[in-house]
DNA sequence: TCAGTGACTGACC
DNA sequence: GGGTCAGCCACTG
């Protein structure tokens, strides 16, 4: 089924660990094909009318909120991030490097 | 049914 | 080092 995409995007996001963050690359790695991104981004997309779906976390490979105009506002994303001890610059991740959270590590 | 689009990425020139 | 192209999957008109 198709939706099983969806649903995996889902999953992984969900078990992103509090201040810790993924790319669509990663999540995408992990279901099987790295340039399922776009679909990782659609899946993201539709994660607005689920309320359990942290996609606050989920940026793209350089570690920008590319999403945060989908939120309700501008620096929400961003505000969501610094909340959970992230330091946000220019709608990008600083220290992306140590915030990265790689599904494939968390791999039951 | 076909074609276009999207919160992406990697390869190529 | 920067711009362009193609691939991926799902949704919409």
């Amino acid at each position: 089924m198709s939706e099983k995409f969806f649903n995996q995007v889902y999953d992984v996001v969900k078990k992103i660990p509090y201040g810790k963050v993924t790319t669509y690359g990663a999540i995408a790695h992990y279901l099987g094909s790295t340039k399922s991104a776009r679909t990782v981004g659609w899946a993201m997309n539709n994660s607005h009318k689920y309320n359990n779906i942290p996609a606050h976390r989920v940026v793209n490979r350089n570690g920008v909120l590319t999403g945060k105009h989908h939120f309700a506002g501008s620096n929400l994303m961003k505000q969501l991030l610094e909340n959970e001890g992230i330091i946000i610059k220019n709608d990008k991740i600083v220290d992306f490097d140590i915030c990265f959270w790689d599904p494939g590590k968390n791999k039951k």
